[in-house]
RNA sequence: GGGAGGUUAGCUCAGCGGUAGAGCGCCUGCUUUACACGCAGGAUGUCGGGGGUUCGAUCCCCUCACCUCCCACCA
């Protein structure tokens, strides 16, 4: 830490370093020490509560930034105050395969030796990612020691585990065994880039406002005007396999029955009736039907006995199918000469502007691709049914309680879910084919084809995605499906914090899989914080207003960033963080320890005794035990609302403003003990001693660091701090009288420090000030 | 097209039926038995506009304006 440049005065340098503490001075001892002592397992009196909490699994790949540092922090403050109320904490930690994102990272480095994922092989290539997990993964469960998690290491998990793996499989088979897994040919968002079908929340939409609408002229023989049909994408027109009209719209009443031209390519398309797709209201009341690459016209497809016909790749390319013409182009190429052609043959009859959102790859920012192809799917509705019956039946509470009503609404209008990914890091599908095309899906690789007991069988070569396993989280740590003692008294877990992003990506589908599978909610409270935020913006590193938080670390210590996070953490849907911030809670912290420096002062080596002495307590001392009683209660009180906004800054009023501020001030006379009683100086010492004690156990969920420090100086005793008695209120300490008229004392004592000050003398000990 | 949230001091945000709050910033003093990452004092708000309910509204209701974010297969 750098030395203070503010003040000329110097003094002598032993003085000045105790004046601020080095937080890297302690931080590392502290942890290591409850960790070695095993204060972060489960432990305390048989019977007593449990309180548990799994980590929601950062991606292996991850780094710690700021998010997981709230999140974290948030958890930990959790985990703390239960553990200092008696309770049997158990914190899991872990972190999540990620597959597309592991992937990618894997490729990348891959792409910088030359090497290709392909020409190196399935095999070859997961090895690869294993050494890299090896060596490079988990690099945040290192960094989330720094920031103080206090979760419990010996039943770390990762997603990927012989166990979990055990339960993906487990959970796949039961649910296709029950008809919710099926498979199928769908219309699903296909990232051309990552290769691979991707989930609807996967796709992220964006305004695209220089959009056009094209209108182009299909011939129809008979009709001289022919058939006008819009449409925003035109190269898929390849792909046409009808047009449809509305059957009650006059406009196109004389294409009834007829047939048209396919512009291009001279295929002739079926005109069709199907009031679903087409929209009286909208448009020329024709509509292009392209079943392989738009989901409704595959509805109306399927309804109409429609063929389908692929003109996009995988890769994003036109196919063959596209005509020898196209063929090979990318897309949007032959977008541009698909309208070329057009213009060449006089059939666009009108381009229009018309802004719209198009959807992109979550991962890589890609335009995602209508596609069609097979698929397998999680029936889903019958999930959700009993997911929202639990909220509806408050086994399930959300705070802030406005996510109720979104995840509602998402829940109730909720879409089939596409589980499998065309990558290779991840859970294999359990799904086997024979020559005949039976599909066999087992836990175990079956040897034999269930229907046709053929041997030579082949593994689906797709994974699931991602979330699959982490539905399962809850209870898969625990060993689940096997009944294992931990499981029996775990599960179900208590609270669940997350940012709201990931509400319907993860914490809907641990809803739904663990009423499914365990036939119990997997929590009963969820935290959803806001996002973090600096300086009004969302944090990226093109803006260079990234706090990271292991920097700030370093620069400010743990305990800061911590109460920095946990002060801003309101219920709305952002929080707002400023390095202002960092700084404030460094200098609270700093404050904390300058005012023990003064507390420990007063004994001199003796160690301060329990309670203050009832008998002699004076009006200061009535009022700080008053307001101190106040303080536990109402940080235990807004902990429980998980507002640990509130929680934090009544502990910071309380030290530094009526603790220091007030209470010191009043008491320093009696302190020096010239001209007061004994039992007078006693009872304000071991006041004192009592409000420093509680303080410091008030606060040491939110600053586990220097809290601990001090509380060895304070008790002799190394690292207990983290399994001392929560402070509870004490109605034998409430005073309002004391409350009420300490206010003129406090005054009074102000007017004499100015008094002093001004003079630079002054009457030492006022009479009124023995009070 | 639906839905949620926001608009309070210069900045970032709490609050919420009964004389407006915090942190940071700003101004004025200050070598005070710890702390200048400090102490004492101070300034600053028609609590987005307009209506209504109420004895009383920043807070409840309606409405308008502007912002943010989610969800959505309308060519």
């Amino acid at each position: 830490m750098p030395e203070r440049a503010t003040s000329p005065r110097t003094e002598e340098p032993s003085r000045r370093l105790e004046k601020t503490f080095e937080p890297r001075a302690f931080e590392e001892r502290w942890y290591a020490l409850w960790e070695t002592e095993g204060r972060f397992q489960p432990s305390g009196p048989a019977g007593s509560p449990r309180y548990v909490m799994v980590i929601p699994p950062p991606n292996v790949t991850g780094r710690l930034h700021v998010g997981h540092a709230l999140g974290r922090t948030l958890e930990d403050v959790l985990a703390r105050w239960r553990r200092m109320q008696g309770q049997r904490v158990l914190w899991v930690p872990g972190t999540d395969h990620a597959g597309i994102a592991t992937q990618m990272v894997v490729e990348r480095e891959l792409a910088k030796e030359g090497v290709d994922r392909k020409a190196l092989g399935r095999e070859k290539f997961i090895e690869r990612v294993w050494a890299w997990k090896k060596e490079a993964g988990g690099a945040i469960l290192v960094q989330l020691r720094r920031l103080g998690c206090s979760l419990d290491w010996s039943r770390e998990r990762f997603t990927l585990d012989a166990d979990l793996s055990r339960a993906v499989r487990h959970a796949f088979v039961r649910l296709f065994s029950e008809g919710l897994v099926y498979r199928d040919r769908y219309v699903v968002n296909w990232c051309p880039r990552c290769g691979t079908a991707v989930s609807d929340l996967e796709v992220v939409h964006h305004e695209v406002k220089d959009g056009k609408l094209y209108h182009i002229r299909y011939d129809v023989p008979g009709v001289r005007s022919g058939a006008v049909v819009a449409t925003t994408r035109p190269e898929t027109m390849l792909g046409d396999t009808a047009l449809a009209i509305h059957p009650e719209d006059p406009r196109t009443e004389k294409l009834k029955g007829r047939k048209a031209t396919l512009p291009l390519v001279g295929r002739t398309l079926p005109i069709v009736e199907d009031p679903i797709l087409v929209d009286r209201a909208f448009g020329t009341g024709v509509v292009k039907v392209t079943p392989a690459h738009d989901a409704n016209d595959f509805a109306s497809a399927q309804r109409n006995e429609l063929p389908a016909i692929v003109v996009i790749g995988p890769d994003g390319r036109m196919t063959a199918e596209a005509g020898a013409e196209f063929a090979g182009l990318d897309r949007l190429e032959a977008r541009k000469k698909v309208l070329e052609r057009l213009t060449a043959e006089n059939r666009l009859a009108k381009v229009e502007d018309y802004p719209g959102s198009v959807g992109h790859c979550q991962r890589c920012d890609t335009i995602i691709e209508p596609y069609l192809s097979l698929q397998w799917f999680v029936k889903i509705a019958p999930l959700a049914e009993p997911a929202i019956r639990a909220v509806r039946e408050g086994k399930i509470r959300f705070a802030p309680e406005s996510w109720t009503k979104t995840y509602y609404s998402w829940m109730e209008n909720i879409r089939d879910w596409c589980i499998s990914r065309q990558l290779w890091w991840g859970h294999r599908i359990p799904a086997f084919y024979c020559d005949e095309g039976h599909v066999t899906v087992s836990e175990e690789d079956p040897s034999a084809c269930a229907t046709c007991g053929k041997k030579n069988l082949r593994q689906d070569p797709d994974v699931l995605d991602t979330w699959f396993s982490s539905q399962l989280w809850p209870f898969s740590v625990f060993g689940w499906p096997r009944e294992t003692p931990d499981l029996a008294e775990f599960y179900p877990t208590d609270v669940l914090v997350t940012g709201y992003d990931i509400l319907f990506f993860w914490v809907a589908r641990m809803i739904m899989a663990g009423l499914h599978f365990t036939g119990k909610a997997p929590f009963h409270d969820v935290h959803l914080h806001g996002l973090v935020r600096v300086d009004g913006e969302k944090m990226s590193k093109t803006k260079g207003n990234v706090i990271d938080p292991l920097e700030a670390i370093d620069e400010f210590g743990a305990d800061a960033l911590r109460f920095a996070l946990t002060s801003a953490a309101s219920n709305g849907p952002t929080v707002s963080l400023e390095k202002h911030r960092l700084a404030g809670s460094r200098a609270f912290a700093t404050k904390l320890w300058n005012a023990s420096r003064f507390a420990l002062g007063q004994f001199e080596g003796e160690r301060p005794a329990g309670d203050p002495p009832s008998k002699h307590l004076e009006l200061p001392d009535r009022w700080i035990l008053s307001r101190l009683s106040s303080a536990a209660a109402e940080v235990s009180s807004r902990l429980e609302l998980f507002r640990f906004d509130e929680a934090s800054q009544t502990i910071y009023a309380f030290v530094w403003h009526e603790l220091c501020d007030g209470f010191i001030e009043m008491v320093k006379p009696r302190l020096s003990g010239t001209n007061a009683a004994p039992e007078s100086r006693s009872a304000a010492r071991e006041t004192l001693a009592r409000c420093l004690a509680d303080s410091l156990a008030l606060l040491h969920p939110f600053m586990p660091f220097v809290t601990e420090e001090i509380w060895e100086k304070l008790t002799g005793r190394a690292g207990t701090l983290i399994v001392t008695p929560f402070p509870r209120p004490r109605a034998e300490w409430s005073d309002p009288r004391a409350e009420k008229s300490v206010e003129a004392l406090r005054a009074l004592v102000t007017r004499v420090r100015n008094f002093r000050s001004e003079r630079g003398a002054g009457p030492t000990e006022p009479a009124e000030l023995a009070l």
